[in-house]
DNA sequence: CGTGTAAGGAATTCTGACACG
DNA sequence: CGTGTAAGGAATTCTGACACG
């Protein structure tokens, strides 16, 4: 099974009542995160948003920094930086983009 | 936080829909097996069943048995005797029997 | 025995908006 | 800016039952 190796993490699977009861915040407020860009649940076809473990553990985090004052606009940058140290795709673009640049030194 | 360690697998977030596309199984189907007592769900407060990635995992194997002509009953068994198998609670309980059957030989 | 389906109701989720600040 | 809420509609889930075999 494609889905059953470990990443039960960040397959999209649960609904927006339960990631509420799982983070403490409220659906208004998941909702108002994924509209600033800070989260990206995916959508069943018929538009119900589903959301993984580790949109659960950002969605938390995201709170955390709210509650110290931070804008969302500075968590969405935050967050990008992070992407960037873990997404294969970033890391493949940036080796192509090292070669490009020794390339046409 | 008491659900952010690795037990991705166990939590009960999954809600039969979700399920069912996981397992291509039909609600029917699902709803079944655990009037059969072969799944064991847990339920929101108003009544809504929520699976495991674990549970998941369970029902693809007895849709492959039951596929292959075993009855339910069959499967039920099998599931205990693997339960027995990695369950603390039952390990402890063997642990404690085996004691007091020393005790009282 | 295992599964499909129609039935009626209850609970969930969605969007766009008004409100406050 | 970040969040609450009432509003109306659409999608989801639940149970008990009839059906087939």
């Amino acid at each position: 099974m494609p889905w059953s190796d470990g990443s039960y993490k960040i397959k999209k699977v649960i609904s927006i009542g339960t990631v509420s009861e799982l983070t403490g915040l409220s659906e208004r407020q998941i909702r108002y995160y994924e509209e600033r860009k800070l989260i990206f649940p995916e959508r069943s076809k018929t538009g119900i948003r589903k959301y993984s473990f580790q949109d659960v553990e950002t969605l938390i985090e995201i709170a955390n920094q709210l509650e110290e004052g931070v804008l969302t606009h500075e968590i969405r940058k935050e967050l990008k930086r992070r992407e960037q140290l873990i997404d294969p795709k970033v890391v493949r673009n940036s080796l192509l983009q090292g070669q490009l640049n020794a390339h046409f030194k």
